[in-house]
DNA sequence: GCTGTTTATAGTCGTAATGACTATTAAGGG
DNA sequence: CCCTTAATAGTCATTACGACTATAAACAGC
């Protein structure tokens, strides 16, 4: 940040608006979700977009992104919520009213409230991520950027435990998994490698959840204090990960 | 990016200033070294700070930070050279003098030619990467978390092979992660890790140098098309990577 | 109340990967 | 000509993993 060479002037330079998208995902009816909003107004009106909004003079990007989250979702508490940087877009034409750069995020929710469009009285939306193509703006390609992130850290980070509720079955955290990679997962090898993983999830004592009705009650587990996986959990192999 | 709040004046809000900052990592004389400038202006007169510079209006983040690169180290051609966008860091009083958000970057070097300012008369040079602290700004933590970043993915991407030139030994990779990693690794095992990845490396025919005159002379390899390795390289054990 | 279905949990077994080694080869230096 | 240095080859026990089979505990339907 060599600020050498403007001697800051606060309008020497063409504005740049700073804006956050979120990708909000969660899993409902055993698929992955994605909270979209229907825009109001030109461009892209009456397209399908990820939540968003500027980002206010006094704020940094991650509060800016917390408080839409908020908004967006209508929940009352959104702090002990999954919320990460995915990475800045900042093509010139990204935008065609201005120049708009935009810090994108990924949010994990475990259960899946239907939204009220909250102050904005856009209508706001669950939509199954597969189906929720083609979106405004870039925003098909943070989308698929944030699925990816979100794959990749599942394989090496305790993060899905951020999809569950506080307690949840050892099948629900496999869930997780097959529904995010879009793959089946042996379930005995599954639950040998999490319990194996020391503070990935620790049991609750004495509790046990009938899964619909049907089948053996299970054994209710919370998140652990870990936040890695070490070893990881490799997703099964995929043809094409290399060149 | 709900635009819908705002009718989009362009001046209807405090302008942001963007700017980039790069991390540029090599490794030299066997520790990881960090390109810093020393700075001219208040605030942090004199102090080192990560290059960097406003991203101009017509140009994403990733076009400024390559140019930068450019200007930076003063080599002719950086297109070849590993850039990639590590986070954006937006707090409100990142700078005393206005609105300053930040994407910063990481590029990785395989030599290390000493800098000439280029352009900017300022100061430029290669530091030792744990010696560099305290930084201007924000950058210590940008630096921090670069390192932490470039050692996450030698762990499962063939970036290592960035930090070479573009025939080297297995000694010299191997350098690479234990510089890097700032643990020592077993050299036959690392070796039998390394061949066993198809596209992680291939050999140059024929080829061996001299490393450094003593001992017996390497085979040279280049780097494969793989991106990524599976299963991945671990490193060694770290006490304290969960909770 | 038995029987079959469903889901959770327990355990087995062969293979692959890994960490900790030892041994050998090919160079240069004194 | 031996010693040091560094590259390369190979061994071996332990662990991790994928593909299984087996048992347990719930409900549904007759």
């Amino acid at each position: 940040m060599a600020f050498d060479k403007a001697d800051y002037d606060k309008y020497a330079y063409e504005p740049f608006a700073v804006t956050v998208d979120l990708a909000v995902l969660t899993i409902r009816a055993g698929a992955l979700h994605v909270l979209l909003v229907k825009r109001g107004q030109e461009p892209f009106a009456g397209h399908w977009a990820l939540p968003g909004g500027f980002v206010e003079p006094d704020e940094s990007a991650e509060t800016a992104a917390r408080r839409e989250l908020a908004e967006e979702t209508g929940l009352a508490d959104v702090t002990g919520l999954h919320l990460e940087q995915l990475r800045t877009y900042s093509e010139p034409d990204r935008d065609p009213r201005m120049r708009v750069v935009s810090v994108a995020f990924a949010a994990l929710l475990p259960d899946a409230p239907e939204p009220h469009g909250g102050s904005d009285a856009a209508e706001a939306r669950w939509v199954v991520c597969d189906i929720a193509l083609p979106l405004a703006f870039d925003h098909d390609r943070i989308l698929a950027d944030a699925r990816e992130r979100v794959g990749a850290k599942l394989e090496y980070t305790c993060l899905a435990t951020a999809f569950c509720p506080a307690e949840f079955t050892l099948g629900e955290l496999q869930h997780v998994y097959e529904t995010v990679w879009g793959t089946a997962l042996d379930r005995p090898n599954f639950r040998r490698k999490v319990l194996a993983t020391p503070g990935f999830v620790e049991p609750v004592p004495g509790a046990a959840r009938l899964t619909g009705g049907r089948g053996k009650p299970a054994a209710l587990y919370r998140a652990g204090a870990a936040t890695t996986l070490q070893p990881p959990l490799l997703r099964p192999n995929r043809e094409g990960r290399s060149a």
